[in-house]
RNA sequence: GGAGAGAUGGCUGAGUGGUCGAAAGCGAUCGCCUGCUAAGCGAUUGUACGCCGUAAAGGUGUACCGCGGGUUCAAAUCCCGCUCUCUCCGCCA
C-alpha cells in the first residue's frame, strides 16, 4: 500500500501515475474521509485527555474520602462521547483503509507508458534460435507422443488444467526443479525455503494478492487459509511485523513450491499444454533489500533468472513491463520470454520485480538504520527462478528431434541419472 | 479430538482497579574513570497516529501489556469470545 500522507501530499501525482496505468481514480473520497478521520481523532483524544486528567482527580479525590460524584456524572457523559466518536472512527478508517488497500504501487520513473503488453520494451535478446529439418511440434503434441504428459487423465483425476506426468516426464520435471534450486543456493548465493503451501488471510493480503483478487485464489472450505499462487507470498511473510538488521540486508531466499491459480477470466486463454495450469511448479527467489540498493538486486535477480535459460542454452528475450501491463503491487518487472519454436512465439518464463515498501509497508517489515537508529521498510523483490513447467515445456519444443525424440540438455544429465534422452516411442 | 497451563518492552521477569508506558535484572548506546582488557560510576534506551514547529531538531496529545468485545469516572489488572504457545492423553506420516 501507499502511505497515506504520500497520497495526501501528492494526490495528483498519484492520480496521474494510477492513470498511467489505465485506472481512472476520483481521488476526493479519499481525501474527504482522511480530513473526517483527522477531524475526529482530534475531537476524540481531547477528550480522551480531559478523561485521563479527571479520572485521575477523581482517584485522589477518593483517596481523601471527599465526593466526586459531580465529576463522576461528568465523565459518564464523556465517556459516552468518546465511545460515539470511537465507532465512528472506527467506519471511516475500515472505509479509508479498504480505498488504500486497492490502490495499486506507483510505477518507478523508468517504467514506460504503455496501453497493452504490446508497448512492453524489448531490453535483452539472447540465445540463437534452434533450426529444425522439420516443423517443430507444439509440447502438447510432443509430450503426449513421448507419453510424459497426460493431459486427459490429469483432467480425469481432478479437472480441465491439471496435468498428469509421467516416467521421464516428471523426472524432468524434478530435475529442473533441483537444477534450479541449486544454482541459486550455491551459485548465486539464496538460503533455501521450503515454507508453507497454504496461508491465511494476513499473509495474502500482506503481499496483495487480498483484498482485490480474492477470485484469483483457491480457498480451503475449513479453515479461511488459501492455496499459494507463488511461494512469493508465505517467503515474504517470513518477516512480517520483523524489525531487520540493517547488516543482515540484502537477504535471498530460494524456495521452491507449487502454484494454485484459480486463473479467473482466463477462459480460452492457452487452454492446450502446460502454459496455463491451476497448479504448477516453480522455483521463487525473494530479496529483501535497503531502498538505496533495491534496484540493483533487481537487475541481479533478473540475471540470476536469466541465467537458467542460458545454462540450458534456452534462447529468449527480457522485456520491461510498461505502466499497463505492471502487476498490482510491482513498481518494476522484468518478464523473461523464453523462445518456443513449437508456437513459434516467446513466452514468459520469469517475472522479476522490484515491490519497493509497496509490500513491507502492508507486512510491517522494517530495519533499524545503523546510521540515525531510525526505522525504514525495506524493499522486497522477487522473481521465479524459473517456472517449472514452462521450463519442462521449453526444453521439450526446444530439444526435440526429428525422429520424435528430446535430447536432455547437458545441465540437467546430473539431475536425471545421465539420461540423455527422451527416446521416441514405436 | 479430550484435559490442563500460559501469552507483559530487545530478552528474563514483577505487577489483581487509580500514583503503571509499566519495578528489577540482563542486553544495547553515549559519557566518565582506567596504562590495556575487565570491573566500576552516570545517563539514555519502544512503536504508531494526530497536532504545533524546524533547515535539521524538538515539543505536545492519544493509543498500545497476544487479538477483539464488555463492565467502570478509571483496566496490564475484573468479565466474555478468539488466536497462538507449552504439557499430558488419543490419533497419525
Amino acid at each position: 500500500m501507499l502511505d497515506i500522507k504520500f497520497i495526501r501530499q501528492n494526490t495528483e501525482l498519484v492520480r496521474k501515475k494510477m492513470l498511467e496505468r489505465g485506472q481512472e481514480m476520483d481521488m476526493s473520497p479519499f481525501l474527504n474521509l482522511d480530513t473526517r478521520r483527522r477531524d475526529i481523532l482530534q475531537d476524540v483524544e481531547k477528550l480522551r485527555n480531559d478523561r485521563n486528567t479527571v479520572s485521575k482527580d477523581i482517584g485522589e479525590k477518593k483517596k481523601k474520602k471527599e465526593d466526586a460524584s459531580e465529576q463522576i456524572a461528568r465523565m459518564g457523559e464523556v465517556s459516552a462521547r468518546i465511545k460515539s466518536l470511537d465507532d465512528e472512527l472506527k467506519k471511516v478508517e475500515e472505509e479509508l483503509n479498504a480505498m488504500i488497500m486497492v490502490i495499486p504501487n506507483i510505477p518507478h520513473e523508468s517504467v514506460e507508458y504503455g496501453t497493452s503488453s504490446e508497448d512492453n520494451p524489448v531490453i535483452r535478446v539472447w540465445g540463437e534460435k534452434p533450426r529444425f529439418s522439420f516443423a517443430p511440434k507444439p509440447h502438447w503434441d510432443i509430450g503426449e507422443d513421448l507419453k510424459i504428459l497426460d493431459f486427459e487423465r490429469g483432467a480425469k483425476i481432478t479437472g480441465a488444467r491439471f496435468t498428469l506426468y509421467m516416467g521421464l516426464g516428471a523426472m524432468l520435471e524434478r530435475a529442473i526443479i533441483n537444477f534450479m534450486l541449486d544454482l541459486h543456493i550455491f551459485d548465486h548465493g539464496y538460503t533455501e525455503v521450503l515454507a508453507p503451501f497454504m496461508v491465511n488471510r494476513e499473509s495474502m493480503t500482506a503481499t496483495g494478492q487480498l483484498p482485490k483478487f480474492e477470485a484469483d485464489l483457491f480457498r480451503v472450505d475449513q479453515v479461511d487459509y488459501f492455496l499459494i499462487p507463488t511461494a512469493e507470498v508465505p517467503v515474504t511473510n517470513i518477516h512480517r511485523d520483523e524489525i531487520l538488521s540493517e547488516k543482515d540486508l540484502p537477504i535471498y531466499y530460494v524456495s521452491y513450491s507449487p502454484c494454485f491459480r484459480a486463473e479467473a477470466g482466463s477462459y480460452g486463454k492457452d487452454t492446450r499444454g502446460l502454459i496455463r495450469q491451476h497448479q504448477f511448479n516453480k522455483v521463487e527467489m525473494v530479496k529483501f533489500s535497503r531502498p538505496e540498493t533495491s534496484y540493483d538486486e533487481l537487475e541481479k535477480l533478473t540475471a540470476n533468472a536469466e541465467e537458467v535459460l542460458q545454462r540450458l542454452n534456452i534462447p529468449y528475450r527480457t522485456v520491461s513491463l510498461c505502466t499497463a501491463d505492471l502487476g498490482f503491487s510491482s513498481a518494476k518487472t522484468y518478464d523473461v520470454e523464453a523462445w518456443l519454436p513449437g508456437q513459434d512465439a516467446y513466452r514468459e518464463i520469469s517475472s522479476c520485480s522490484n515491490f519497493e515498501d509497496f509490500q513491507s509497508r502492508r507486512a510491517a517489515i522494517r530495519f533499524r538504520r545503523e546510521e540515525t537508529g531510525k526505522l525504514d521498510f525495506v524493499h522486497t523483490l522477487n522473481g521465479s527462478g524459473l517456472a517449472a513447467g514452462r521450463t519442462v515445456v521449453a526444453v521439450l519444443e526446444n530439444y526435440q528431434q526429428a525422429d520424435g525424440s528430446v535430447v536432455i540438455p547437458e545441465a540437467l544429465r546430473l539431475y536425471m541419472k545421465g539420461i540423455d534422452r527422451i527416446p521416441a516411442i514405436g
